[in-house]
RNA sequence: GCCGGAGUGGCGGAAUUGGCAGACGCGCGGGAUUCAAAAUCCCGUCCUGGCAACAGGGUGAGGGUUCAAGUCCCUCCUCCGGCACCA
């Protein structure tokens, strides 16, 4: 069906003798635009005069795949070039930067497979790419393109890298500040050089350690926590063959940042969903740490709580199975299950996660400690359910006030005590919770929890006086403290690959550990004759010996470099600040220039990146900010996710989906072709299975860009999940058609006779008028689908004029521009023009010409519509309600009785209450 | 379970933020043009009843506030995205 469509559009290009001479050929419009844009460097940027308003507008750049442009990438890049061309034209010098977020593991895979060097592919499908977007009529500067795999990019990475490595977090002033300035305690400058050294390395923001990592056996890799989904699988690459293991590895200390990357969400306009998204995944929470007496032994557990205020209830510990004191507590009649379960719950890390949030488990370590409120003896288990990773890998468990110790407290039969009342109408409820038989994490009031000789009484407050009232009494008999605890962890920072950039880091024999010199960046990767990654999960790198071992022409001291590279992360951590300075071989960037672009006004991408991309970038923004290198605290002031394009799919009653191949459609009915059962058609991502992949190129091809770029914006709201639907495409194609056909007479190829110097008439100047405003407004809030609507009404006017005024379809070639700007220029040429319209400055509306001099009004008695009025626009109410009342209609449904009241809502309606 | 977003014709989606529900586009039906088709142009198209004028119903379900509710409030259902033993 559709293959008809398509195969009619093409020949249309191939054979425009068979056509008129004056049809609209987008093929070489759009090819001479390009053309011109490109010579003419139309679109370079620079700063001319610094107190000319700027707007930087940035695209989350792409991973450039060997499959090329799919078409959810060109929904993002087309908004933001239709608002970037827009602010041209309003005025403003506009940022507008396009590059490759190019290492990455398919190419190093191919390189493995091939021998080919990965910046060979890579370089190739950069070239796919930038010919794709260029395609499409993007307005990029591409004098500023960046490539993260290019040694003059990063040199800047590893630059940065560097400052991180030397900067150390300093929690009263609240900032990172450089590591000669970190103040070094008496006893360690005691202690000696190496005691020194080690302080300040346990300071630094980047630092080497062994860590428990996860390990992706086929990709050979290591992976973030956050790589890892929750049915144990690896993100990059669906495996779920990943381990446990434990190697050398770098992190970065995000945490420290957590508070003000916290605050700085306050202050930037993005979508509060993905706000909220990084508030969780930064997991602030405010309680308290307490210690408990072990019994029997010189020791003391510290736990986290939230609720220091429960701990009257609290009837038992539970520590996590790798807490350090394990061993300790573990009495020998106890050795046993404990070795069993320590076994099983290793065992438990190789299985599929979700298995892990079933049951509660857990053994007895044999040993009690002292609750601190009232020096009752509680029992000390072990139980997977409390994770090492968090707080203090210790918990005070109160069953009644805690649905998961509850749940424990249950399965082990353990004693519930509840000691607050709970704030609840349900009786019953109330009753089960007071006799330990329900939990209950609301608020209430106090009983069972006082302690007079202690000098501690709560009984009868609320949750917050009583946590607050606890946590006093703790600092005041040196038990506890208020403290806060985040869910976000180191950051882990190195793979074990090839493809990435290198640490400019040196290992040296005797232990220590130094930075590249800054004049030795960039620290190139070496050429390989063997891609294959090392025995043990160590990098390709390995194999470069030459490349590896260095010597110190000072000392003569040998040292290693660091075998791992960066993650795919760092690249895109900074490109943002590279954008504005790309060829500025002294500096990443030039303060002044800095300055002048920052912060991002607007940053456009896909809601995948919500947490981990975003939440890097800021932290590395911030630390430069730190630094005095950059002048914002926030890299992106406005955040918009546009939606994902999704496309038909069709599947049987069974549930089974069917190939679109083998679906026919009789009548918006669908069957399979081969078995003639009917269809159900739905809505899934594009996959090749269901070959249902829209390719930009072919829509290009019999569409042209400016069609596709213009369907994209009219599929629905930018943020929304939409599907493809080719035949939309022919709709907006049409109006492009339509609109050409305004100017061009079709048969001659000449000037269509219709358009005329002449004054326009009210109502056509008002239609304009109309879509000036709206087409203004609605570019400013991202609606480009209304604002294509309105180009829609202003033509389907236009095309029933006989003659149409040259003073009203300038101004709409302007406003079409940075929607479809091939046409646009063309058309703007074709009007007499000579020069680009891409710095014409945008038409302006006036108010008088949009209003209307009659208006139609709805008569409704009470809120049903009855008859409608035509009236002047300057009816006073009175006279419109005497009209309204006046009607025959009114009258009649109004069977005598009289109006208690008549609302009159100016130019929109009457409603009369009776 | 928790957080976030969304439910409107056959379909994608509009609705000045409380004021005529269905703009615009697709699809479909009818007509013009054509030898015929494609393309183009015109008319119609929420549902029900009626030849029609017209009448009644209608924005996931139920209730409420209001002169007036797709829009605000309460209860519930469904779908999508994220998080998930984080103490």
């Amino acid at each position: 069906m559709s293959g008809f469509i398509f195969k009619s559009v093409a020949l249309r290009n191939i054979c425009p003798m068979m056509e008129k001479q004056g049809f609209y050929d987008f093929t070489s419009i759009e090819k001479k635009w390009q053309q011109y844009w490109a010579d003419h460097k139309t679109f370079r940027t620079e700063i001319t005069d610094p107190a000319q308003p700027k707007y930087y507008v940035l695209d989350m750049f792409p991973y450039p795949s060997g499959a090329g442009l799919h078409v959810g990438h060109p929904e993002g890049y087309t908004a933001t070039d239709i608002i970037s061309r827009y602010k041209r034209m309003k005025g403003f010098n506009v940022l507008h930067p396009m590059g490759w977020d190019a290492f990455g593991l398919p190419a190093e895979q191919y390189a493995i497979q091939t021998g080919t060097h990965p910046a060979v592919t890579t370089a190739k499908n950069c070239d796919t790419f930038r010919t794709q977007i260029q395609s499409l009529g993007m307005s990029y500067d591409w004098d500023r393109e960046v490539n993260t795999t290019d040694p003059d990019y990063y040199k800047w990475t590893q630059w940065i890298f560097s400052q991180i490595y030397a900067t150390w977090y300093d929690a009263d002033q609240k900032k990172g500040r450089p590591i000669s300035e970190l103040p070094i305690p008496a006893e360690v400058e005691a202690a000696g050089p190496a005691a020194v050294r080690d302080y300040r390395d346990s300071k630094r923001l980047a630092y080497y350690a062994g860590a428990q990592v996860w390990w992706c056996k086929q990709c050979q890799i290591v992976c973030a926590n956050e790589e890892v989904l929750n049915d144990g699988s690896h993100e990059k690459c669906g495996s779920r063959d990943v381990e446990r293991r434990f190697l050398k590895q770098w992190l970065l200390r995000i945490p420290q940042y957590a508070e003000r990357l916290l605050e700085g969400l306050d202050s930037v306009d993005w979508p509060e969903g993905i706000k909220e998204m990084q508030r969780n995944w930064i997991g602030k929470s405010i309680g308290a740490e307490v210690d408990f007496q072990v019994q029997g032994l010189d020791a003391t557990i510290r736990v986290f709580t939230t609720r220091p205020d429960t701990l009257f209830g609290a009837t038992y510990m539970v520590l996590a199975p790798e807490h350090p004191l394990v061993p300790d507590i573990t009495t020998a009649d106890h050795q046993d299950a404990l070795s069993a379960y320590l076994k099983q719950a290793a065992l438990k890390s190789d299985m599929d996660r979700t298995e892990l949030a079933k049951d509660k488990t857990g053994v007895f370590s044999g040993t009690c400690a002292i609750n601190p409120v009232n020096g009752q003896a509680i029992p000390i288990w072990i139980a997977d359910y409390v994770l090492m990773g968090y707080g203090t890998g210790a918990i005070m468990a109160v069953p009644a006030h805690d649905t998961r110790d509850f749940e424990f407290a249950k399965t082990f039969d353990l004693p519930v005590i509840c000691i607050m009342e709970p704030q609840t109408d349900d009786p019953d409820l109330k009753a089960r919770v007071l006799a330990g038989e329900a939990c209950w994490t609301e608020d209430g009031s106090y009983i069972r929890s006082a302690n007079p000789d202690e000098g501690l009484d709560i009984n009868g407050l609320n949750k917050q006086d009583g946590v607050a009232r606890t946590i006093a009494w703790l600092q005041n008999k040196n038990l506890g403290h208020g403290t806060t605890n985040y869910r976000l962890r180191d950051w882990l920072f190195s793979r074990q690959r090839y493809w990435g950039e290198p640490f400019p880091i040196i290992h040296w024999e005797d232990g220590d550990v130094t930075l590249v010199d800054e004049a030795d960046l960039p620290l190139a990767l070496p050429k390989l004759s063997n891609y294959q990654p090392g025995e043990g999960g160590e990098s390709p790198l390995s194999n470069a010996t030459d490349w590896l071992s260095v010597t110190d022409p000072a000392t003569g001291r040998k040292g290693r470099r660091e075998l791992n590279t960066m993650p795919q992360w760092a690249g895109s951590c900074w490109y943002y600040l590279r954008y504005m300075d790309p060829k500025n071989s002294e500096q990443g960037w030039a303060s002044d220039i800095e300055k002048y672009w920052m912060p991002v006004d607007l940053y456009v991408g896909g809601a995948e990146h919500a947490v981990l991309h975003l939440l890097y970038s800021r932290f590395w923004h911030k630390v430069l900010y730190d630094l005095g290198h950059v002048s914002t605290d926030e890299p992106f002031q406005k955040l918009f996710n546009q939606g994902m394009i999704l496309a038909y799919a069709y599947e049987d009653d069974a549930g089974s989906k069917v190939a679109s191949d083998l679906v026919e459609n009789r009548d918006g009915q669908f069957f399979h072709t081969d078995t003639g059962q009917p269809l159900k058609q739905i809505v899934a991502k594009m996959s090749k299975t269901l070959k249902n992949v829209v390719n930009p190129d072919d829509v290009v091809r019999d569409y042209g860009a400016d069609s596709m770029r213009l369907y994209e914006m009219f599929m629905g709201p930018l943020e929304a999940t939409k599907p493809w639907n080719t035949q939309g495409v022919e709709g907006v194609y049409r109006f492009l058609q339509k609109a050409w056909r305004l100017f061009v007479h079709e048969e001659t190829g000449g000037m269509n006779e219709a358009v005329q110097d002449v004054e326009p008439d009210e109502a056509t100047l008002r239609v304009l008028h109309q879509t000036i405003k709206k087409v203004g407004s609605d570019i400013e809030t991202f609606s480009f689908n209304t604002a294509i609507s309105q180009m829609m009404i202003f033509v389907n006017h236009m095309t029933k004029q006989k003659v149409r005024s040259k003073a009203v379809l300038k101004p709409f070639v302007l406003v079409l521009a940075p929607f479809s700007p091939h046409i646009a220029e063309e058309l703007w040429q074709r009007l007499g023009e000579t020069d680009t319209l891409a710095y014409t400055p945008w038409p302006v509306y006036e108010e008088r010409l949009l209003q209307e001099k009659e208006i139609e009004l709805a008569i409704q008695i009470r809120g049903k519509i009855k008859d409608k009025i035509v009236v002047p626009a300057d009816t006073s109410e009175q006279d419109i309600q005497a009209r309204a009342l006046a009607s025959d209609k009114v009258q009649a449904a109004l069977n005598g009785q009289t109006p208690k009241k008549i609302i009159v809502i100016k130019s929109r309606l009457v409603n009369i209450v009776v």
